[in-house]
DNA sequence: CGCATGTTTGATAAACCTCAAGACCGGTGG
DNA sequence: CCACCGGTCTTGAGGTTTATCAAACATGCG
């Protein structure tokens, strides 16, 4: 769990000063409830949390997921109320900081003001694929797309380059993150298992042909790479 | 065109004093092309622009469309790249100002930088919406949460309480942005029709019966509702 | 009027879903 | 160590939704 030397390498590192608490989530539990004011920023330790939206009947879209090292709701103190929920996907731990301390440590720091910019950034970069993906992929390019996306996010968390992609959760989330069934799922996976682009455990996926996986999923990880700040009008 | 005053009335006026430029973009023309760097800001005057991302094989995600007193790229400064394209879906035309600009104003105005993030969390909010819509709604629910999201929309850039959605972009458009083929999308309008929810021209969208169609979309608008700032560590 | 663009309709195919049963796997208690 | 149990994953059959292709039909415009 490397989590902290990664974030406190970056330009974020004046936050973990700040008061906080550390609190554990049991899978399944609640963090911010739907309709919720907004007035607290996480930093996911371990675990992984979800922000997802329910319809009436059941059906479930999960929006993304949080993994280890994320910052989130970061935009959400001005006033607003959570349109969603975001719970723990697994057993989870967070750090929870003060809405209030974090916009005064903000203010005090253009430099910390632009890291939470970048951040934000990503963040909506995020949900933009994310709307690719679910918009306009078929199930095979969609699953090659978001191991990807898992793939690159884990290597930053972890410092590693690692083609093993661990999946901590059913693939039941899988299914309502890409807007596909469970069946389906596990349908288009044993295409992609009997391409030979991946293998798949209980634990994970494993990247087998990641030049293929990448041509079927049209993933382009420049787009993500995070690029050095340069802190305009600084 | 009352947008003007609309923008005026809000804590996003003094962005108006900053030296702009006024350009018009013919429907079609790229505003900002993909991998592109982000340095300035825009405001649409008239006409609609359209963020996508296109695949390969030409198939286009179309992820959300500016409407007139829409403010775009406000996050991008911090030297990001555009993952996506920015186009005219219409004849269009923009105010475009300097991103260095905008950022001493902000650095300037604590209430400026609030209202910005407002905008931002609306923006984001949009696209969580968006995921909901192709993730996990059916054809129909899909185009009814779209209608009357656009319906919301427009009422806050003209002040009106209007049922008319005009709607300037092909269907081709509706299409594009909520991941259906145009003849599925002509059909399930068919549909709509049928069971007296809208009407529909070559100019936009009527809506006749409000209610069933928000049961149908699922549709909150308190979710969305601009609530007052409250400028938290001000 | 005639053309280009956009929309609707019909027929057929593909992608994906639902239901249901069976197989697997990790833990638990005997 | 084994048997069992609950949750998860896989597979099969059949149905629904949506896509594709192609043609007919509208609409606006020069």
């Amino acid at each position: 769990m490397k989590h902290y030397v990664e974030i406190g390498d970056t330009d974020l590192a004046p936050l973990l000063d700040l008061n906080h608490r550390t609190v554990d989530f049991p899978a399944g539990k609640t963090i911010v409830a739907l309709n919720e004011p907004v007035d607290k920023i996480y930093i996911v330790t371990s675990g992984w949390s979800l922000r997802a939206r329910y319809l009436d009947d059941g059906r479930r879209q999960i929006i993304n997921f949080q993994l280890p090292g994320d910052y989130f709701d970061l935009m959400s103190l001005v006033g607003a109320r959570s349109d969603h929920t975001i719970s723990a996907a697994t057993d989870t731990t967070l750090r929870i900081y003060n809405g209030q301390d974090y916009l005064r440590a903000i203010q005090r720091s253009h430099r910390l003001a632009a890291a939470f910019w970048w951040v934000t950034v990503q963040e909506e970069t995020i949900l933009r694929q994310q709307i690719v993906r679910i918009g306009r992929m078929s199930a095979q390019e969609r699953i090659a797309n978001f191991i990807l996306e898992l793939n690159r996010r884990q290597n930053i968390a972890d410092g590693d380059r690692d083609d093993f992609v661990p999946l901590p959760v059913p693939q039941a989330f899988l299914a309502d993150a890409l807007g596909l069934s469970v069946v389906h799922i596990s349908r288009s996976l044993t295409s992609l298992k009997a391409r030979d682009l991946v293998k798949t455990s209980r634990r994970g996926i494993e990247i087998i042909d990641r030049d293929s996986l990448v041509e079927l999923a049209e993933y382009d990880p420049a787009l993500f790479e995070p690029k050095p700040v340069p802190l305009a009008a600084q």
